[in-house]
DNA sequence: TTGTATGCGTTATCAG
DNA sequence: CTGATAACGCATACAA
């Protein structure tokens, strides 16, 4: 690996002008800046960030912290932020958890290693208490999830009201036996998005006998089970998704079991990709401000690394909880009732 | 920050001594191993990786560089790859480019400065010089896509013969009027997959004159003009995708238009994701070995790291070149040829 | 404008 | 078994 010290050589200068040159310092001549250059391109010098970060502070490296990258909805998360930290001169590292607080906090240990400048962290069902900890120690954004311990920075979206709507959404088309199928409702999402069916069921006097709820695991395989368990069980006419996975894993199961979907079901999905609208006028969806959330958590976290940088020590200043509103994308043919097939 | 310093005089010994105690080292009391961990723990130690790198090597980091991780494709990579780097104890870099040399190039600089162990990559389109330069200098493996001067491993799948059969596929069927929309012939694999196509054509006996082809940039947006473009002044019975973003491009184009799947129009998509199959019978796909690919890159990258490890310098040993075959997914009900409109 | 000296946190080597 | 010391590459305060 070339050097500093190696472009001196070659020049017969020394190492702190070509320091110097190269950080296009004011007090050096034009003439050795542009030969230290073309020395620098010749020899394919590469500064060593490791070196440069020894005597600085932290690196020019940012960590997404998500459980899933296969997500549509983290992809895009991914995607945007890496935008945003690229203009700002940074580096995304990306750590998936699938979840698991191991797997989490060994991420976490080597991101401070690695010492990054901040973390964007979509938390798993219950983190270790030492990663919390760790967590304290530099700027941190916590996206969708919310963990009570740690006082940072939170983008979310209402899941409640989210949900809720769904719910009168099908109400309102005339559905009175509505099933959910969400996350573990000891996720923070899982807990509000429940409650907001609940409310819906409440507020549109549905009785809770004809209604079903499952909770588990925000993945596919548990959506299709439940779906597929669910549906010799209990027939529903209306059905709410509580995760873009869990949609994904009850649309499975809709293909498998052969329901047709607006004729026999009505469903609300979450998370509005582009393959929603190829289910006929079936599938409403619950739209998501995803990239407004990255955006915004993106510009934050930059901002709070600017401010830790001035004070010495890091301190979660007033730390901003923004909830953005999801939007309905109503689809449903209103012909989704006229096929419904008796109950059971 | 706390330091080895820190503990040490925390402790009252040496730095020396917690250094080993902290790395295990054989010469070193047990009880002085305890003390240090415990310090170290309490203290909320966490080893600072730039001044461990200033010693070593390279880092632990691993960059993937791709050019979009929406791409279900580059998705499902990027999480294979993270799990394999995981386990042996690196962490994964992700850098998207665009498909921008601008980008690519940037990205790689970073890399090095950070001195990266390895760089897992899916070239764009045409790499500027000083990228290929600047990649001979580490260990790097090529996934799908192939940049000629560059002499590093490579993964592909063989796009001539995915087409090819996919071609082949659709005039057993009966298809005569058929049409390809593929990504630029720029990129390697833009080159083959035409390629492919226009062998089976010949093969098939099918006439020039009743075959449409357009190529772009790998991108929905491209495919979805170019369909819904096509689709008036020619109009194919079969239709064949070059590329996932392509295929997710010509459904949304599908579902535009209006235009029956399999009733007026049989395709086959580049990739096989979960909701091709809800397509009903019509979406007959080409199976890509991504997680094949993504295990095979990563073992081999590992591998090449351990060996630049030995020999100070880098030399990429016989890079291997494998090919691995799609598999066509077929899902066509043969009432795909009964409502075909006239030849316009 | 340029050169010299110093220190960042670790670890390997050598001396105790 | 432990302590002192040097070195990694870079940036900067200070001297020239």
């Amino acid at each position: 690996m070339v050097t500093i010290k190696d472009i001196a050589l070659q020049l017969n200068i020394s190492p702190s002008t070509v320091a110097r040159a190269l950080a296009d310092h004011p007090h050096t001549s034009d003439a050795t800046k542009a030969r230290v250059r073309t020395a620098a391109s010749d020899l394919g010098y590469v500064v060593h960030a490791a070196a440069r970060m020894m005597r600085g502070q932290s690196s020019k490296l940012i960590g997404l912290i998500i459980p899933d990258v296969q997500n549509d909805f983290y992809a895009t998360v991914a995607k945007t932020l890496a935008e945003t930290c690229n203009s700002a001169g940074f580096q995304l590292v990306l750590a998936i958890t699938e979840d698991e607080p191991a797997t989490e906090n060994k991420h976490i240990r080597e991101l401070i290693s690695a010492r990054a400048a901040g973390i964007v962290i979509v938390p798993c069902r219950s983190p270790w208490r030492d990663t919390i900890k760790l967590l304290k120690g530099l700027p941190v954004v916590q996206l969708i999830r919310n963990t009570p311990g740690l006082g940072a920075d939170w983008f979310g979206i209402d899941d409640e009201s989210a949900i809720h709507e769904a719910t009168m959404h099908l109400s309102g088309l005339g559905h009175t036996r509505l099933a959910y199928i969400g996350g573990h409702q000891e996720l923070s999402t899982g807990a509000a998005r429940l409650a907001g069916f609940n409310r819906g069921l409440r507020e549109a006097d549905i009785d809770l006998g004809s209604s079903f709820v499952a909770t588990g695991p925000p993945r596919a395989a548990f959506a299709k089970q439940t779906f597929v368990e669910m549906i010799k069980k209990f027939k529903p006419t209306g059905l709410i998704s509580g995760g873009s996975r869990l949609t994904y894993g009850i649309l499975e199961g809709v293909s498998q079991t052969g329901v047709r979907v607006p004729g026999d079901l009505s469903i609300v999905g979450f998370g509005d990709s582009p393959w929603s609208r190829w289910w006929g006028n079936g599938l409403t969806t619950i739209g998501l401000p995803i990239q407004d959330i990255a955006h915004a958590s993106g510009a934050l976290l930059l901002r709070r690394i600017e401010q830790s940088k001035n004070s010495n020590e890091y301190q979660p200043v007033r730390p901003s909880r923004a909830v953005l509103s999801s939007f309905l994308v109503k689809r449903d043919s209103t012909a989704s009732l006229v096929n419904l097939g008796p109950d059971p």
